[in-house]
DNA sequence: GTCTATATAGGGATAGAC
DNA sequence: GTCTATCCCTATATAGAC
């Protein structure tokens, strides 16, 4: 089946924007070639240059739209007036969600800031990134009420998402290790929304 | 100061593999260009290929060794006989501790497996990886015991290890959220050490 | 806006002298 | 074993017709 018609209506500069996020996604910057994304757009390679003038140009476009979904995402997910450990379920279970629908920007993220950290640099003194202050003051307030132990608000928020984005980061690497074939991940990750969520809760919770 | 003569008493096959490794463990097998090992080796290009027939090959080598050099110290951390709460405490630090002698170590395997998961299935099969049998035992007993709560082994040495890692795979993004200049960053992942491991030990700990 | 053709450079790999 | 020179292909980018 030939589903040429059905992309055909949108303009080639939206078609162009998605091929290359799509490829850039998993194959990062250098692994990516104009050619491919031309063809996955089924369009000509001029084309390219004539809408994105270059490669750099077309890498930025599609790398400041994945932080831009991505970091807001995290904030609006714990930087709200929910109770703490219903905060901390609704985000495990939430953020998991949201990142299985794309599941390769984190790694994406990462993989290319590690070759050019100053990227993100750029991106933040441009759109602002605030820190999560109800969050915080949650966690102090908490601790000082003995809901929860006590517990630097900043770690804590890092071994939330360390739990949550691991397993998704390096997935093909615990599908080998842990033998998950590759139609059970899913699954796997929806198990571990439940394990996760009481793993954060046991640690900081009074008893 | 030029160290070439520091250097050049070890032969070339050596030199080149060290290069290789340190160029392809930060730019990946797409972002390392054979001229720049050649340049960081002294070495003409021509020898490159003397040596090891092909990028692929070369990149083969430093993966395989990487891949050699890091999955067995997991294990031998965690699948020996200290009792569970010193071990937990004994992995978390000699972990953290050998993955920061090679920082890049981690995102490279887990970036070159995203891009090409066989990989590591293949090197699997020649060098066979045991499970945790000593680790998955002590957590089941543990939790019959009532020393620990009831804990899904793998589950949690997932937790573990993300908790490990995690930090160092995305230190660029965690050095801007959470504004950390790059100095202290080691400071920052001993603090973390004892962090983690009241974390997970507070979780799974029968109080 | 869209295409074909082409310029220009870069990168992997080899031949062949020494 | 080590070097220079070179082959050949691929990749980005542009020129110019339509």
């Amino acid at each position: 089946m030939d589903n040429s018609d059905v992309s055909d209506d949108r303009n080639a500069e939206k078609r162009i924007l998605e091929s290359a996020r799509h490829i850039f996604h998993i194959k990062g910057f250098e692994g990516t070639k104009m050619q491919e994304i031309a063809d996955d757009a089924r369009i000509n390679k001029a084309m390219l240059h004539y809408y994105y003038r270059s490669k750099d140009k077309l890498f930025e476009a599609v790398f400041s739209e994945a932080a831009m979904d991505f970091f807001p995402k995290v904030l609006q997910l714990i930087d709200n007036d929910l109770p703490v450990f219903e905060k901390i379920k609704n985000f495990v279970h939430g953020y998991i969600d949201v990142v299985l629908t794309n599941p390769c920007i984190p790694g994406f993220i990462i993989s290319e800031l590690n070759q050019n950290p100053e990227r993100l640099k750029k991106f933040f003194s441009k759109k602002q990134i605030r820190p999560p202050d109800k969050f915080v003051n949650q966690i102090i307030k908490a601790a000082r009420d003995k809901k929860i132990v006590p517990t630097d608000p900043m770690q804590l928020m890092l071994n939330i998402i360390s739990l949550c984005l691991f397993p998704i980061v390096a997935r093909p690497v615990i599908e080998t290790i842990f033998n998950i074939p590759d139609n059970k991940y899913l699954r796997f990750m929806e198990v571990r929304k439940k394990e996760v969520t009481k793993f954060i809760i046991n640690s900081i919770k009074v008893k």
